[in-house]
DNA sequence: CGGCTTTGACCCGCGC
DNA sequence: GCGCGGGTCAAAGCCG
């Protein structure tokens, strides 16, 4: 039944993923490489009781397949109103955007707290219009170190929270949904609301419920101007296993972006509703980020390349996406197999 | 009964 | 120094 172990599922996309769309070799390597091993591992005998279950899981796969092609086609739109975002934003502040995040890395170094405040303070007011301006707009944390000492002890001024890892993240829900939860797989133990004076709606404060152990907290605020977007932003980082590991998580949202600042990756996620995986696209691992990073640069080949590098990379990153979308895929080709020999 | 949510009070940094 | 506003605390209530 598992076709996906019959077949090698390495999907070579890091190099030029656009084989995905060009299926014409692909489709005739995976389809020989199938048949071929189908014809090995399955032997003559059998192949009519085998018939029912081979159309089922037939029919199965093809569903999935379905659902990889929409998940797809949702990360590639995606990814291009992400790009369009940016590109927008660069041409928005030639002067301050072309630095990206390293000229307000300076800003903040060179400035102080109260500045750290008010940018801080802006890049909140941005909504789901200018996702990537919150990636470079927000303030900029040095290298992630664990406050779970800190945390009850000593009363430090929030930079020193501010230290630790912060990253954002845009959940589409339904706009009916009035509750403030992004469901990320970890528990969270809710430990104030507040209305704040920029967005009449409530923003809550989250803390994992690892703590005091784990010291991550979470904000979690609908946006200004499309309320059907909730903004979670996430201070720290876990100290403790994903507990979706162990068990899997429902969500509800349909396609997040994860900006994550300073030095922290900047990544797109998909997430599929009913605990389906998560596809993250690291965006930060750029080496623009020592060069100078000319916004033009962004239009290049290169760039788009690099994205498109990193996106499939982390997509065959994924085992369960690779092994899913190498059955839903064989599944089809054996499918249009059976057809074609029909006629 | 334990864990979680709610919500008003409190703390503290910042701007004026 | 004072007021404002964001963040946190903690008591009360709710729920399984």
């Amino acid at each position: 039944m598992e076709y996906t172990s019959l077949i090698d599922t390495s999907l070579d996309l890091n190099v030029k993923p656009l084989r995905l769309i060009d299926n014409g070799s692909l489709k005739q390597e995976v389809r020989s490489n199938f048949i071929d091993q189908l014809g090995r591992k399955m032997p003559l005998v059998k192949e009519e009781e085998n018939h029912g279950a081979l159309m089922e899981e037939l029919n199965r796969v093809s569903a999935e397949n379905q659902k990889l092609t929409q998940m797809l086609t949702v990360m590639c739109e995606n990814y291009d109103a992400l790009r369009k975002h940016l590109m927008d934003y660069m041409d928005k502040n030639p002067s301050s955007g072309g630095g990206g995040t390293d000229d307000i890395n300076n800003n903040n170094n060179n400035n102080n707290a109260s500045k750290k405040r008010k940018l801080a303070e802006s890049s909140s007011n941005i909504n789901n219009d200018t996702i990537v301006d919150a990636a470079v707009a927000t303030t900029t944390n040095g290298p992630s170190e664990s406050s779970s000492s800190d945390e009850g002890s000593c009363k430090k001024p929030r930079e020193e929270h501010i230290k630790s890892k912060i990253s954002r993240v845009y959940v589409r829900t339904e706009a009916s949904d009035t509750s403030l939860i992004v469901k990320d797989g970890y528990q969270w133990r809710k430990y104030g609301q507040k209305v704040t004076r920029d967005n009449p709606s409530p923003r809550a404060y989250f803390k994992c419920s690892f703590a005091p152990s784990c010291p991550v907290k979470k904000k979690v605020q609908r946006s200004i101007e499309d309320q059907s977007i909730l903004v979670a932003t996430y201070e720290g980082e876990h100290n403790h296993p994903h507990p979706s590991k162990m068990e899997n998580t429902s969500t509800t949202s349909k396609c997040c972006v994860t900006t994550t600042i300073g030095s922290v990756p900047c990544s797109t996620s998909l997430s599929s509703s009913g605990g389906g995986p998560t596809i993250t696209l690291d965006l930060t691992k750029q080496k623009s980020h020592e060069t100078n990073p000319n916004p033009r640069k962004l239009e290049s080949p290169e760039f788009q390349h690099f994205l498109i590098e990193q996106m499939a990379s982390s997509l065959t990153k994924d085992p369960s996406f690779k092994a899913a979308l190498a059955a839903a895929i064989s599944g089809k080709f054996l499918q249009h197999n059976n057809q074609t020999e029909k006629w």
